[in-house]
DNA sequence: AAGCTGACTATGG
DNA sequence: GCCATAGCCAGCT
């Protein structure tokens, strides 16, 4: 395998548009033992890959835009998000759970 | 080679 | 509800 970051990408690929999901959620979803933080870490690469990786739909468990210092601007993250339909508090996803997409059920579903 | 850091999470005080 | 610890492990110095 391409190792956990090809079905790390794959996953937040999968993400639909005004929808967000947690690092820990894609973790367990591949069965990632190495924990949440390889998932950050592959969004930290996913810079190199041709494929274009939504990673402004991935935030920590709290629904907190932990890794917005990561894009161009420290509000880039928060503004894609925006545009999408997804209001704030501060950094915080407002109504996070109506937001949030679980891979788990993406991957059972497959009809 | 050894140590530090980090886009996380869970647990305990 | 906030702070400290611990588990996790890939990259960087």
């Amino acid at each position: 395998m391409t190792d956990h970051y090809q079905n790390i990408y794959n996953i937040v690929k999968q993400i639909p548009n005004g929808r967000v999901t947690s690092y820990g959620a894609i973790a367990r979803c591949i069965g990632l033992k190495s924990g949440a933080r390889m998932v950050g870490w592959a969004m930290n690469s996913s810079h190199v890959i041709d494929d274009f990786i939504p990673a402004h739909r991935v935030v920590n468990r709290n629904g907190i835009l932990t890794g917005k210092h990561h894009f161009d601007g420290e509000t880039t993250m928060r503004q894609l998000l925006e545009s999408e339909g997804i209001f704030f508090d501060g950094d915080q996803i407002l109504d996070f759970e109506k937001h949030f997409w679980d891979p788990f059920v993406e991957l059972t579903k497959e009809d």
